[in-house]
DNA sequence: TATATAATTTAGAAGGAACTAAATTATATA
DNA sequence: TATATAATTTAGTTCCTTCTAAATTATATA
């Protein structure tokens, strides 16, 4: 009996899988063989033959729907929540406690997901005062699996004229993380959009902090998650 | 090129057999296959499978000659040292830091150990002020893989009438620990062996600090480390 | 030295997860 | 509807690590 109640081992690289699959079904779709291998750096046929491990399981972690994608079953989510909650309080951890920036928690905490124990989530949720937000401002499940909700946009989204506070960003690509602080964005940094070129897909964004215009292509402005103002 | 110095993968099998075989071979020994594949809980079959791969492997990990056994190499025993390192850093982090008790450390190290960075390893020495003794009182190996120094005695090899104090205890069964911190022994304990009988290899000792007599089998008197006193 | 016992190695197989190349199915376009 | 292209699946391997069962070597004892 594992913890999760149910009777089974869970690779870490199955946990990958769910975890994947999550991220790449935005609720209605399926999440597509591409996006899995692409996001996982992997093959398609590495792909499709653990979709079907997956849904062989009993029970059953993915519905399949052979060459249209998979989504997680009932059981598959909540083991995808349980290691995402893993995840992001370990990001929380490694920034707050051991001064991790934020462009370097991602990474390790990937690997450390997989390997801590429930008695070591459970302390680092203590020492962090069972935290509702993660350092790139992404919801952390609760204990009992519930997201904390959230009302956001991406910057792409907000009109010319429209302010926003930056409440989350996503943390892929250690670059755009730093090139952000150096801009002076960061989570909680107001903003209004001052113009945009459909031509090039550039945002012209004034941070409302400073005063500054800074100019953000699409390559960022859709990495950026933003809560209206007004 | 990897952290090491040498250009090759070292998986976590792999670091679990150096590490084994570094603990398996008291300097002049060589580790014996049973040995290891006790330590490990594997067949003897598999071991001595793996320790031709790390003979074999450029520069050899282990010096291993058939039929009696292997040891490391100079490159090998450099690999040990850096995860005997990063296990007994992690030891007293979780212990230290998230109030892990003694007996929880080794098991959630023993996982840790083979997936934290380099980073990881130097943000968790720097907060514990670069120790030198994990919480079972074992040497840390610096940051260039120097041992700290001890000269000590197990307990059963301390005489009738002499003085000592509890430097280290073997970390490898929770069970011991918990006893021990029940009958009041931890590190630091100053004690006095008042008598030893040969028949049943018990020792009678007392407690300094409270006065407490207590009766220690071979089984238990084996795994306490002693410094002598006087 | 012969023999029994213990320790070790070899041979063959298996499971998990990945890969490449070939085959198939779906979708978009003419 | 036919055809081209894109997406996906299948088949067949490979690598790593483990296992069991059989064979071999070392050591202890008579
Ligand atoms: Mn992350
Ligand atoms: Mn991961
Ligand atoms: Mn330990
Ligand atoms: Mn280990």
């Amino acid at each position: 009996m594992t913890p999760n109640g149910t009777s089974m081992e869970i690779s870490q690289t199955v946990e990958d899988y769910l975890k994947a699959i999550f991220e790449e079904s935005n609720p209605p779709t399926l999440a597509s063989t591409t996006a899995i291998a692409e996001r996982m750096g992997v093959t398609l046929a590495s792909v499709t033959s653990m979709l079907k491990k997956l849904a062989a399981k009993t029970p059953a972690l993915v519905d399949y729907r052979k060459h249209h994608g998979a989504k997680l079953t009932p059981e598959g989510t909540l083991l995808a929540l349980k290691i995402i909650r893993r995840h992001r309080l370990l990001e929380l951890f490694l920034h707050d406690v051991l001064a991790f920036e934020w462009d370097e928690v991602h990474e390790e905490a990937d690997r450390l997901e997989h390997v801590i124990s429930d008695a070591f989530v459970q302390r680092i949720a203590i020492a962090l005062d069972d935290p509702d937000w993660d350092p790139h401002g992404h919801p952390i499940p609760s204990v009992d699996l519930e997201m904390p909700q959230e009302n956001t946009i991406q910057l792409y989204d907000l009109k010319s004229g429209e302010n926003g506070v930056v409440r989350w960003v996503s943390d892929r690509d250690p670059s755009l993380l730093r090139h952000l602080t150096e801009l002076g964005i960061a989570l909680g940094t107001r903003l209004e959009v001052r113009s945009f070129s459909s031509l090039d897909e550039n945002h012209t964004v004034r941070l409302l902090e400073t005063g500054e215009e800074v100019v953000l292509g699409a390559g960022i402005t859709r990495q950026i998650g933003i809560q209206k103002l007004d």
